[in-house]
DNA sequence: TGTACATCAGTGAACGCGCGTTCACTGATGTAC
DNA sequence: TGTACATCAGTGAACGCGCGTTCACTGATGTAC
């Protein structure tokens, strides 16, 4: 056999590539990245880039792909951290979690959530199934408080509008993912809730209006899940 | 006197190069705003665009600005054509036109509340006003209907956080806009579960998995103010 | 143990492109006399 | 009523730049014999 490329050098060139595209996008934003730039940044020319990633777009993809996939890690962890709390405890971490993550890695945040890159469309066969990993952990805590009667669904919020539950039966039959779609749609309330604190404070327009956003978010999202019917 | 310019066609000018560019913007993406892309949709030279905006980054702050006020118009309105309703109902549909302009405005809204612009920085001193009219009739609503008693906050929303009390105290103080930290910390947190609805349908992440995000919303909010303690 | 060579990672020049901006200019137009 | 001219809007060429991507290449390296 003749020479073989290393595997592992390949890999961490790839990694190397991705970490400089990650600092870039910090530094200029997520539409800065540019191969030329990551290029320079590393001390070679960009077209020694093309072994690495066959074109820009598959290095967009790989990053959000990775995105998705840290948060997914990182509350995956969290819960199993959180394993010994009580289960309401263990909801609320996980929401901190969530927005801790956002604020250590608001690049990726970035790019999962926030305006897409010009030019580029994510393959949705490949980040469907990224996002769906960071629902799991909620949808799941939250069905388990529902089963174990830690959280019994309070007014307005033990109605679900009509035309959405039935969406969301829908949802929960074809993923054959069993749970009552209540669980889901308190998730979905919640989830816009955090997203909503993490977008406006990851855009400087929430830190100017209350000061302190860690202690803003907790207060908001436990009263949030006290009036949904949590038992603490 | 020689010749004079023609005011009321300079505008308008400058008013079709801003719709280009919002159509544009709608079209790839706010980051592709490009005075060339502009000149050629309007069957003009790029450099004639100079004439109107001295620089790219001008025109952007113009659209900016642009998009505050016709929020903030937006809400003024529907604030005058609420005036009939029943004081709960008329934050209500504030809040139903803040997410209605939204979605009328997709464009206007990310350059608003979005990801910034890439190599452009908005100068606080024409934004800061600006986002402050916004603000101005949700929180003066709910300045009213603590007054009136149609809004008694519940626990757990009673409370105020310590240190996000003081800097709500603080932010009021200095703006000299008297009103009671309450009004201004329930804005905040109904502001933020607005925002995350918004942004989340924005982006396409909210629509699939809600279905109808119209009634979707409207339950939200208003179990929100429920639980926050309005007496509709 | 020594040598030929397949395969590797990376280079450097070049392509075509679009961008913001500058500059000297052209031709139209309306006012002053 | 006719003409000179200041000022206008807009043009076209050019600047320097950075980008993604292609291509033919170079030199290193490790394996096979």
């Amino acid at each position: 056999m003749p020479r073989q490329r290393d595997e592992t050098a390949f890999e961490e060139t790839q990694a190397t590539i991705k970490d400089i595209a990650r600092q870039q996008m910090a530094e200029e934003g997520t539409a800065a990245i540019s191969l030329r730039g990551i290029g320079r940044a590393m001390d070679m020319t960009a077209p020694a880039l093309y072994r690495y990633y066959p074109t820009r777009d598959d290095l967009i993809t790989a990053l959000i792909v990775d995105g998705f996939n840290g948060l997914a890690d990182a509350l995956e962890a969290a819960d199993v951290a959180l394993a010994e709390q009580p289960l309401p405890e263990r909801l609320f971490g996980l929401l901190v979690t969530y927005r801790r993550w956002a604020s250590e890695h608001r690049v990726d945040f970035q790019l999962i959530y926030g305006n897409p890159i010009p030019g580029y469309v994510a393959p949705r066969e490949v980040t469907v199934p990224a996002v769906v990993r960071t629902f799991v952990p909620i949808v799941q805590s939250m069905e388990t408080l529902l089963q174990n009667g830690n959280l019994v669904p309070q007014p307005p919020y033990d109605v679900i509008p009509a035309n959405v539950e039935q969406h969301e039966r829908d949802l929960i039959a074809e993923g054959a993912y069993p749970i009552h779609p209540m669980a889901y749609h308190l998730t979905m309330i919640v989830w816009t809730e955090v997203h909503g604190i993490i977008m406006l404070e990851m855009y400087e327009h929430l830190g100017p209006n209350v000061g302190d956003v860690d202690q803003f978010y907790e207060a908001a999202i436990r009263a949030l899940l006290t009036t949904m019917g949590m038992r603490w």
